[in-house]
DNA sequence: ATAAAAATCGACACCGTGTAGACTTTTTTC
DNA sequence: GAAAAAAGTCTACACGGTGTCGATTTTTAT
């Protein structure tokens, strides 16, 4: 975790191993966004990569494994986008922040997150992934409604169960216009910061 | 469509395929609980069935064609409820009145439903139901909140965007929800009343 | 009763998966 | 820089699920 352990000399300690692992993740991206995932077949990651199936098995145990591996090379962005995120004081300014971001990651990973959802059910590692991406968000979203003067408590109209109701409605409305272009991206995220801010008080 | 065709004798009138199609239809459904979609096999529905896979072939060209069937069933019981559904003059108890109605939906039919949003993406033919079901929610919401005096028209925070992504939020919510217990469903369907109330404007 | 239509079966060919064992390349160690 | 170990790669195979075909039996209509 600390790591990174620059190479003693000045050449790469850079197994071979580790591009083909990169190599192997970025065809299967391509190829998610090309074919799709069930149509999508380990030899084809293979022979994009330029391996065999049996070389590929070296890596990666199944299909699965791949994209579980993708997955989680893209929600470690998401995460470190998350933490350099500027605190600010005012909600207001704080959900138009949160909300330009969110923006963003679609745009850039809106494919591997779709498929991510998608495979949530089906592939519990993917699940645990996504869920605690989504526990993120619901926190930040809570910690917003409070700072609006939101009570927290369980009670289902109170922060932490609108917060949720609120990040399956971003997440939602986003997984579909992700589906369309940057343009409905845009108007997703207006139509969700208006909700956004009249459920936690702030417009008048 | 009009039909039924009594038979004009006394006695059924009634295809024996019309039977075996209804039985492997429940099967499917009873696989779906107990096994989920990836792991149930056309040859498991087949045995539920009684038969052999050699004659499911002969009602269903493949699982994804009898899963389709099974979700076209179940939708068509969601637009029949919704067609019977009780016009009321007031906002508020509209939104109610929908929300207890999802609830019973979710209640009765969610393991279809949630397979039903699982394949949208992957199954076409399931895709489009998905979506004219969504479509009936979207009008209905739209409706509700242009009553409540949110206006009308094309931009972001108008009724048909809002209905949108409010319709979303409730997909999803309820989703999840009906993942854990009728309770949660309970608490997501007042949790969503609220944040719907509160952006139609009916909540001082 | 008989002919047509509907339903069922078993066998087969195909395709994708995952594994095993042999072989080659890269890295480490002395 | 040679030998040993580790890492990487390949081909071949066995398995399981799919979808199709032609033969056969059962049901329905006349």
């Amino acid at each position: 975790m600390p790591g990174h352990q620059p190479p003693r000399g000045r050449r790469p300690a850079e197994r071979k191993g580790d591009v083909r692992e990169r190599a192997i993740l970025d065809t299967c991206e391509a190829l998610l966004a090309r074919k799709g995932y069930e149509a999508m077949t380990v030899g084809d990651i293979a022979q994009g990569a330029g391996i065999t199936r049996g070389a590929l098995y070296f890596y990666y145990g199944s299909k699965q494994e791949v994209v579980t591996a993708l997955v989680a090379r893209t929600v470690e962005h998401l995460w470190e986008r998350s933490r350099l995120t500027a605190r600010t004081d005012d909600p207001r300014e704080a959900v138009t922040a949160a909300l330009r971001r969110t923006v963003e990651l679609w745009n850039e990973h809106g494919l591997v997150m779709r498929t991510a959802i998608d495979l949530s059910l089906t592939v519990p590692p993917i699940g645990e992934l996504w869920d605690h991406t989504a526990d993120l968000f619901i926190a930040a979203i809570t910690a917003v409604l409070e700072r609006a003067g939101v009570p927290t408590g369980a009670a289902p109209d109170q922060a932490p169960a609108m917060a949720r109701a609120l990040c399956w409605m971003i997440e939602r409305t986003f997984y579909h216009a992700s589906q369309e272009s940057r343009e409905a991206l845009q108007e997703a995220s207006a139509t969700c910061a208006h909700i956004w801010l009249t459920s936690a008080g702030l417009v008048a």
